[in-house]
DNA sequence: GATAGACCTTCCCATCATGGTAAGGTCAAG
DNA sequence: CTTGACCTTACCATGATGGGAAGGTCTATC
């Protein structure tokens, strides 16, 4: 299988597929005598598991992690541990973003929306408060 | 006033002070016979505008359109509209985060977490579900 | 007045994951 | 044999930021 076929397949770009082969997250693969990578069944379920890791938004070491975890059938713990580990930086996100959300709809709220040049929004950001 | 102690009042690096310059964000403020940049009082509220906006997670094409509507004494009107577009997007961000965060938060608590190689988490990933 | 150290200037490079493009080789179908 | 779709490598760009080099300037101290 060609990388184009590869790269439907898996949901994973032919352009990343070989940024990850040239970064090392991905071992090279076998080539066809004209030079084209060739990857079977075995390749594309790695990409599907990389896509899906980014899609958790797992960072690329996690990911390499995960990768020799899966790859060496190690225990669940260490997954796991990882696993929990994003868990706590998402929820750290979700926080940080959830202050910045409320602060700002507070202060749009406070703001009288209309033609006055008064605006508590732009009052705050300029610093009147901080 | 040299770019470091506007650096200083402002909390935004010489680094990016220039960089915001050489964007557009920011107007080329007067040199010194020296050639050093000198900025004013104003110029700090400014950058600390910018700063606070940042900080708030707005992206440099909200914070421009921010600071015009700021010198211009615009009607609060479009910066609550920008305000609350922007309340809209962290409400996405902060949506699709927490999804992951209890996706993820799933599969750990059906994962053993003891030292079998049986795991949810990288069975999901390698796609036994998708 | 010389020297040291802190400051300024511009310019270039690196990040990270991704996309674009160009120049060139290969393959399959018509 | 040509056309078009595919592959290869290699380079450039993104956006906000940091790092650093090479060189000019200012200030304080000797």
């Amino acid at each position: 299988m060609n990388i184009g076929e590869a790269a439907q397949g898996s949901g994973v770009t032919a352009k990343m597929i070989r940024y990850y082969e040239s970064i090392g997250l991905l071992p090279g693969v076998k080539r066809n005598q004209n030079g084209y990578r060739a990857y079977d069944a075995q390749d594309v379920h790695r990409l599907r598991f990389v896509r899906r890791a980014r899609d958790f938004g797992f960072s690329m070491d996690q990911i390499e992690t995960l990768l020799g975890l899966w790859a060496q059938k190690r225990p669940s713990q260490e997954v796991k541990a990882l696993a929990l580990a994003h868990v706590r930086e998402l929820d750290e996100k979700i926080e940080h973003l959830t202050e910045l959300r409320n602060t700002l709809k507070h202060l749009a709220s406070c703001c009288h929306g209309d033609a006055r040049p008064e605006c508590p929004i732009l009052e705050d950001l300029s610093g009147r408060k901080a």
